[in-house]
RNA sequence: GGCCGCGUGGUGGAAUUGGUAGACACAGCAGACUUAAAAUCUGCUUCCGUUAUACGGAGUGCCGGUUCGAGUCCGGCCGCGGCCA
């Protein structure tokens, strides 16, 4: 047997699965279907290693789930719409369509370098007319559905990108790509009502116990559901009166404010008065409307003139101010400022000199007592100088103030959620165009079903910055489908988001004319297991739990959740480089030279950082061509899943990779010296040779366990355990060559889904014909797994003094017996009096003394 | 500030969920093979003490508690990270 040439065996063992059409599935199977799918990228350019990391985690799992005789669907595709090509447009005039198709062909050749176990005929590409028209007409359903309309709007501007962002893309303040401090605008924007759903998204989250518990959590956290009050506060010397939310109804009598937010109705009509007014407006809506950013920011307010009435105590007026605090969006835009009890409205009290009235006591502390200095008190307790509240707690006197209000109509008990609607409306070309027209007759018109796609047309330039397509003569100026009059199409396409959506149930019938095959649907969904990362927690998860809500309603499907398991992987992280002078280097121009990092360029002494996320900014990246062209696809995806659990944070190193390609090495050796089996019977071997069977079937179970919960770092290590096992066995040993062989398969069988390419050339050694990957996976003997002895340990006073090997299963009393004969025990009980000996059968012997 | 998670050798990490802490690796050291190197193989490798194939002590961020027994459970503190404010 040559050397191990994982090049050569890689392409080789590839090109077998394709023409054996190995991963290619139907829905009209009679075995359990299991869906294993990993996000699918964008088509930046390259892959890079979290990809490698995710995609090598999907693969093990399924061509385990294989293996183990379940019907696989692993599909792969491209998330090929978004503003990198768009960029890549204006900065190198190559156009999106075929900067995206020149990097899904690069991306693709290096995912099938990888031996990934795609069913690649289910190949999509989201930009494609053939994905989005479907998207477009499950738009018009929304439409028609009410899930979908149009409003004027607030929105995050991004002044670089010139695009409305979600709020969720705003991070700190600015533009989750451009990185540009956001601004507000006022536009007409499609939004999605997954509002609607907000209670329904938050009942799911605890039916979906396969996902991380971090995740539901931020899920809950970000629909944000609170039970409020809603107060009506009358306005003097108005007729209209002001409609306040708060979850603090029991601090009614500690108000001293009204603050309403900056884009309140009543805000415009003061503004329409005041130029400085106005003026104090206009810089609020300078601000983005991140709440984390609000709540470090300055609390600034300016008072409107107005007042608004106690609901309880006639002539008490409360001024009202407009506090860049208060979101439009939450609630009602407007709150009731209690600066003994609320932060926020303390640090606007003392700016203001608004009074400061205490109306809750922390239990035991008398209402005098109660004294609130730079910290407003948010505790429970009592209420106090509060009238009718006083003695209540803060729970009783919530119910209390929302009687008393509901019955006379001052108020009403509400639900609100911090979630809001889906803004779906960019003003980019490269995005699902949305289906409708604006005729000005007729308002907003749908495109007709017959006339999609709507396709984006070809011919654009990108001369200015903003949307080409408004610019664009011809295909934006159509006439109205209903009237016949001259009108205009929409020219915003969808957030990419929308795409993401549903890719997942595409894949089961990513060739069918209709959007959904039911059959291929109803076989395949929900996914079983998901696998990505974890900065996808809310958006991407989030909104396809409500698309797949909104497609049921619509009727294109019939369940709730999309993904029933997930997986977060962790980032793949190296150590950053620097020059003296502070430049970034990468990984390859740093050698080591004595023990210390040097440029390779000039020897100059290196600066090593800390381990952080690859990124190409800090230049702290491996190509994973060039790891795959070194060591081959085996050795990558082996390092990937050793070491480290798959949802922690793992470190690239040089160091970690050698060890990973040491192994395939050994394990091609240790198969290669192996000679063609004696004939000896398994009923003739040695005690030993018995001994390393049982570790060989002992692997399998353990192996398997670990799989089944994902903990590959465990199986990796067990398999290289048996390994060592193996390669310890004498070859004198009468029985050892079978063993030995025995032993091999089943190491081979076990890293399958882990080197796969490997692991089929070694199997196709060891003398079979079938394929590995057409191979079911190995079972353990019941018999050779069950243990025949135990070690148990001793203690003493519970200190280890010694261990003793026993018959499995020895009684209570014989154990003691025999713990307490050993010479190890006698010496540290050392003629004490024994007060008591715990027995746990099979495990330990604690004698205390 | 709130909620949550995590702190284990020089390093990544194991530990059957209350029962022998440190599996499996990486790095390091020593040896074998070699003219030499690489590769490979063998041994050692938590720390301290010692009479050193043996024995004793300490040890899972810190302090305390529950228990025959705690990395694991409880309370408090310190540090790191995440999400939400």
């Amino acid at each position: 047997m040559s050397r191990y040439n994982a090049k050569e065996i890689e392409s080789k063992w590839q090109a077998a699965w394709e023409r054996n059409g190995s991963f290619r599935v139907s829905d009209d199977e009679s075995r359990e279907k299991y869906y294993v799918l990993e996000m699918f990228p964008y088509p930046s350019g390259r892959i890079h290693m979290g990809h490698v990391r995710n995609y090598t985690l999907g693969d093990v799992v399924a061509r385990y789930k294989r293996a183990r005789g379940f019907s696989v669907l692993h599909p792969m595709g491209w998330d090929a719409f978004g503003m990198p090509a768009e960029n890549a447009a204006i900065e190198n005039k190559v156009h999106p369509a075929s900067w995206t198709e020149t990097n899904i062909g690069t991306m693709r050749r290096q995912l099938k370098q990888m031996g990934l176990s795609y069913d690649w005929s289910r190949e999509l590409a989201t930009c494609e007319p053939e994905y989005y028209r479907h998207e477009q007409e499950m738009f018009l359903s929304f439409l028609e559905h009410g899930l979908a309309y149009r409003k004027e709007s607030w929105v995050n501007w991004d002044p670089v990108d010139h695009t409305v962002l979600a709020n969720e893309q705003v991070i700190d303040g600015r533009g989750w790509r451009s990185g540009a401090p956001v601004e507000k605008q006022k536009l007409p924007q499609w939004f999605l009502r997954i509002t609607n759903y907000a209670d329904e998204l938050l009942k799911g989250l605890p039916s979906l116990d396969r996902w991380p518990d971090r995740v539901r959590r931020m899920q809950e956290n970000w629909i944000g559901r609170s039970e409020g009050l809603r107060i009506f506060f009358e306005l003097k010397g108005r007729s209209d009166r002001l409609e306040v939310f708060t979850t603090r109804a029991d601090t009614i009598f500690g108000a001293s404010f009204c603050a309403i937010s900056p884009n309140h109705p009543l805000a415009e009509a003061v503004a329409s008065e005041s130029p400085k007014f106005a003026a104090f407006l206009e810089e609020c809506n300078r601000q983005g409307t991140a709440e984390a950013d609000l709540e470090r920011g300055e609390k600034r307010g300016i008072e409107t003139g107005l007042f608004a009435e106690h609901p309880f105590v006639a002539g008490w007026e409360l001024p009202v101010f407009v506090a860049n605090f208060v979101l439009m969006e939450y609630g009602s835009g407007a709150v009731f400022g209690c600066p003994a009890h609320d932060q926020r409205d303390l640090e606007f009290a003392r700016v203001h000199g608004l009074p400061v009235r205490p109306v809750i006591a922390p239990a035991g502390v008398a209402a005098g007592d109660v004294e609130i200095r730079d910290e407003a008190f948010t505790g429970d307790g009592v209420a106090v100088n509060s009238d009718f509240l006083d003695g209540l707690t803060v729970a009783e006197a919530k119910r209390e103030v929302a009687n008393r209000l509901q019955s006379v109509g001052g108020g009403e008990t509400v639900t609100v959620f911090r979630l809001r609607d889906w803004g779906v409306s960019r003003q980019r070309y490269w995005g699902c165009p949305i289906p409708v027209i604006n005729c000005p007759e007729c308002g907003v018109v749908p495109v007709p079903r017959a006339d999609l796609p709507v396709r984006l047309p070809e011919d654009v330039v990108w001369d200015k910055p903003g949307n080409p397509l408004a610019r664009h003569g011809s295909w934006k100026h159509v006439t109205c489908p209903k009237c016949g009059a001259a009108a205009e199409r929409e020219c915003d396409t969808f957030d990419t988001f929308f795409e993401s959506s549903w890719y997942f149930a595409r894949f089961t019938c990513s060739q069918s004319e209709k959007a959904l095959d039911s059959k291929a649907v109803a076989y395949w969904l929900p996914v079983d297991q998901y696998i990505g990362g974890i900065e996808h927690a809310i958006l991407h998860l989030l909104y396809s739990r409500f698309f797949t809500r909104a497609l049921r309603d619509c009727g294109y499907l019939c369940f709730d959740e999309p993904f029933s398991g997930l997986l977060t992987q962790g980032m793949v992280c190296h150590q950053t480089y620097r020059t003296v002078d502070g430049r970034w280097l990468f990984p390859d121009q740093v050698r080591i030279l004595d023990g210390r990092q040097v440029t390779v360029e000039n020897g100059e002494s290196v600066i090593v950082g800390r381990s952080e996320k690859m990124s190409k900014a800090r230049k702290n990246v491996v190509d994973p061509e060039t790891i795959i062209r070194d060591y081959g696809a085996d050795t990558a995806r082996l390092f990937m899943l050793s070491d480290s659990p798959p949802e922690r944070d793992v470190e690239w190193t040089d160091a970690g990779v050698e060890g990973a390609w040491r192994f395939a090495n050994r394990l091609w050796r240790l198969v290669a010296e192996t000679p063609p089996p004696a004939e000896t019977p398994m009923s003739a071997i040695s005690a030993a040779a018995l001994e390393t069977r049982r570790a060989t079937h002992r692997t399998i179970a353990a192996v398997t366990a670990d799989l089944e919960k994902f903990h590959f770092n465990r199986a990796v290590a067990r398999v290289r355990e048996l390994t060592n096992v193996l390669a310890e066995l004498d070859s004198g040993e009468a029985g050892a060559n079978v063993v030995l062989r025995e032993g091999l398969e089943v190491v081979v069988r076990l890293l399958g889904p882990m080197i796969p390419h490997l692991a089929e050339e070694l199997w196709c050694c060891l003398g079979h014909r079938e394929m590995l990957v057409d191979t079911p996976w190995p079972e353990g003997d019941e018999e050779l797994i069950a243990e025949k002895t135990v070690t148990v340990a001793l203690q003493v006073n519970g200190r280890l003094r010694g261990t003793l090997e026993l018959p499995k299963d020895t009684g209570r009393q014989e154990t003691e017996t025999a713990a307490l004969a050993e010479a190890a025990v006698i010496r540290a009980i050392g003629g004490k009096t024994v007060r008591k000996v715990i027995v746990v059968p099979n495990r330990i012997v604690n004698v205390v003394v």
